[in-house]
DNA sequence: ATGGTATATACGCTTGAAGGAATATATTCC
DNA sequence: GGAATATATTCCTTCAAGCGTATATACCAT
C-alpha cells in the first residue's frame, strides 16, 4: 500500500511544514531551515526523508540543493498534497510559516546568506 | 496540529481498512475483523486506537459494539476521508475488502455469527 | 449464579523513528 | 591547495508503536 508511506511522510509536523511551503514552489534548504527555525540537521534529515519517499524532488544549483515537489506525481500524492494545502489553510502555523517565508523573500540575506540568487518566480519585484 | 494526528491514525494499513469499510456504514467488530482476517486483539486495539483519536465513534448494541465514522467531523478529517476514499478506489486491498464485505452481508451467519441483527441500511433485501 | 459470546485491557517484547552532537562531503572563492 | 559555506551522514540515545499471549470486562441466556 503505497498510501501508508504517503501517510507516514505526512505525520510529522515539521514534515508538513516543509512540504506546506514548497507547495508554494520550490527553495534552497537554507531558506527552509531560516522559516522554519529549525536546527539544520532536523531539517535536512526530515528532507531525506521526504525525498527517498518520492514526496520530493532535489537538484542542486552551484552550492545549494532547491527542493521542490516532484514534477510528476501519482494520483495518492497529488490528492493527498491538494488535501493537506486544504487543510492548512485554517492552521495557524502554516499561515505563520508561509508569512515568514514571504517576508524572507522580500528581504534577502537577512537570516539566510544571499543564496538561490535571483529566482525565477512569478513576481517581477526585487533589486537585483 | 490536530492535522498531525489524523495522519498518524492514517499511517497504518489495518486502520486504513477499518476506515475504508466504515465508509460504507457502521460495523460490528465481529464483521470488522472477519472481513480483515486480522486476530481480534489486533483489531480491538486499532479501533480503541482510532477512537481515542475521535476517527471513529463507537456505540453498544447489546452484545456487540458498533463502530462508525463519527457523526460529526472536523473539516480537516471530513477532507482527509473524502481523499482516502478516493484513492482507495485504485488499491487491490481496499477493493478485495469491500467485496468481502458484500459477501458477508448478503449471508450472514457464515464467518460471523448472526450477530449485529437486521441491519437499518439501504436496500430491503435480506430476509427479516 | 453459571456459562458462553463479544470485546477490551495489561504486560512484555521487538522494532523503528526522531533528535542532537559530531563529522563528512560537495562546491565555490581565493 | 586551503578556507569557507551549504548540506548530508553517522553514531548514539530515547521513546513510542505494533504485535502476541494471556486475562479481564460486559452482556446475554439459562
Amino acid at each position: 500500500m503505497r498510501l501508508v508511506k504517503i501517510y507516514e511522510c505526512l505525520c510529522d509536523p515539521t514534515r508538513l511544514r516543509i512540504l506546506n511551503l514548497l507547495a508554494g514552489g520550490a527553495l534552497c534548504v537554507c531558506d527552509i531551515q531560516a522559516v522554519l527555525g529549525e536546527p539544520q540537521v532536523k531539517v535536512s534529515k526530515h528532507l531525506a526523508y521526504l525525498r527517498a519517499h518520492r514526496l520530493v524532488e532535489a537538484r542542486r544549483k552551484s552550492n545549494w540543493m532547491i527542493y521542490g515537489l516532484p514534477s510528476r506525481r501519482p494520483r495518492e500524492l497529488s490528492a493527498n498534497l491538494a488535501c493537506l494545502q486544504d487543510c492548512a489553510r485554517e492552521d495557524p502555523v502554516f499561515a505563520r510559516d508561509a508569512a515568514g517565508l514571504r517576508r524572507l523573500q522580500r528581504n534577502p540575506g537577512k537570516g539566510s546568506p544571499a543564496c538561490c540568487g535571483p529566482r525565477p518566480r512569478a513576481g517581477a519585484a526585487g533589486a537585483p
